[in-house]
DNA sequence: TAGTGGTCTAGACCACTCC
DNA sequence: GAGTGGTCTAGACCACTAC
């Protein structure tokens, strides 16, 4: 490090910090290597905890990092390349790996996705939006809810809104829930033609129940891949489904196993 | 608020202040709106400024809020969508709108851009790569350096890197750099056949450069998007675009003007 | 010059994992 | 029980913007 008081245009100490380290994780440290603890690390650089683990922080969201309370700070592994293109022009469910159906409920979904899906067109639809009551059935849709895994290592949570006219023949029986009736909307969604899909991706953190099956604190960085599919002139369902931003790296085509992090 | 000793599983303080805060944008506040200061609303909600801090930077993450020093803290306007998709089947430069070149370079890229425009792949590559010196040149690209704005707004800065044997009939005059080299790097890759792109979009943090252009601070979250052009079987250029996160929603498809954040 | 968000400190306690 | 990262506090000063 040295002294750099000579800097006429002071960075940062957690940006200073970040780059050190990040050099020290090139040359030093091997994937998986454990690395001294944040109490350690601070009075070794000779900053407050609370600073140096701003600058971890940001090691992490760029995915060097990851760090597991009760454990400690570990180098991570290159991000993991997810496939998310859309060339395949296929239903959810059908014919992908990784993508395991675990739950099934009836609800209405929130507002963006209704809107999406072209629920609640009435005029009134924005006025009564808390009485969930007597018209809520009508406005509620199958969400299915899915996992996907790659190389062990859970990397997205998925829900996946089917209104209750995109699976005309669904048997329920009885049942609005659960895994088995998960995996009968899917394979009635398939039977629809599949006009097209549209993607799109943006950052978001994660929900409690997102961040718990990604194995993730509440919050964590996640990106959030929604899509459309279209069958017949009309949106059939919409999934929208939030990757750890940590380890992946969502690849639409097939750039492979390099990653070009900044 | 009102006391919410009876949980059993205690939430952290800053993730309810997060839904408080979210709540009351939603229904108090217009876009735009300036809300009171930290120090004032860490006061109001009874917690230290840290932790109100932690609250509002999970809430600009999720494009809620927009923080500028010396200003305040305003409501964000929905993330804009910003067409990324890869379907036009055209080079960077040629007919896209929002994109303007701004600066060239010639020099060595950095190591995983190299490694995706198969440079370096002699078998001593690794061991000279501080020598940038006599054999620097062979490994040096044409860099251009583009903006992109939407509405008045930059969203994006990228790099696009291509090799000398790219642009066999550039005329750079003796200059290497400046605009006017950009554009014809950009008109001379125009002339190669173009079998294909392929894409990967991960979460990073902005360089400092970037940061600038982005009008945001170093370290900001940005959502990487990185092309390949693929032509005559080998990868032609190298594209890292870096887009605001916190403003932008990429889109690979037309799913529209609707926002859904988690 | 006043007011804002950004950085930093030196503590404290908590939740979790592992032994 | 020991050790880790996660949360929280109550200050301080700095960099920037706008008046």
């Amino acid at each position: 490090m040295g002294t750099t008081q000579l800097e006429s245009v002071p960075e940062p100490k957690y940006w200073h910090l970040k780059t050190v380290i990040s050099e020290a994780l090139d040359s030093e440290f091997e994937v998986g290597e454990i690395l001294p603890n944040e109490r350690e690390l601070a009075a070794r650089f000779g900053v407050a905890r609370a600073t140096l683990r701003q600058a971890l922080e940001q090691l992490e969201l760029e995915g060097r990092l990851q760090r597991r309370r009760g454990v400690g700070t570990t180098v991570a592994p290159p991000r993991v390349g997810v496939d998310v293109s859309t060339a395949q022009h296929r239903w959810p469910g059908t014919g992908e790996e990784n993508w395991e159906a675990v739950d099934c409920t009836f609800a209405a979904p929130p507002a963006a996705v209704a809107r999406l899906l072209e629920l609640d067109t009435d005029a009134d639809a924005d006025a009564d939006a808390d009485a969930a009551g007597s018209r809520g059935a009508a406005r509620s849709v199958h969400t299915v809810r899915r996992l996907r895994a790659t190389r062990g290592q859970s990397v997205a949570a998925e829900q996946l809104y089917v209104p209750a006219s995109s699976v005309p023949g669904l048997v329920t029986s009885g049942d609005t829930t659960g895994p088995v009736l998960a995996r009968g909307v899917l394979r009635e969604l398939a039977l629809l033609p599949l006009d097209g899909q549209d993607r799109a991706v943006e950052l978001g953190s994660a929900r409690a129940d997102d961040a718990k099956e990604l194995d993730r604190l509440p919050g964590a960085p996640v990106l959030v891949v929604t899509t459309r599919y279209l069958s017949e002139g009309r949106t059939a369902a919409v999934s929208v489904a939030t990757y750890r931003a940590d380890t992946c790296r969502l690849t639409f085509g097939d750039v492979g196993d390099l990653q070009i992090a900044s």
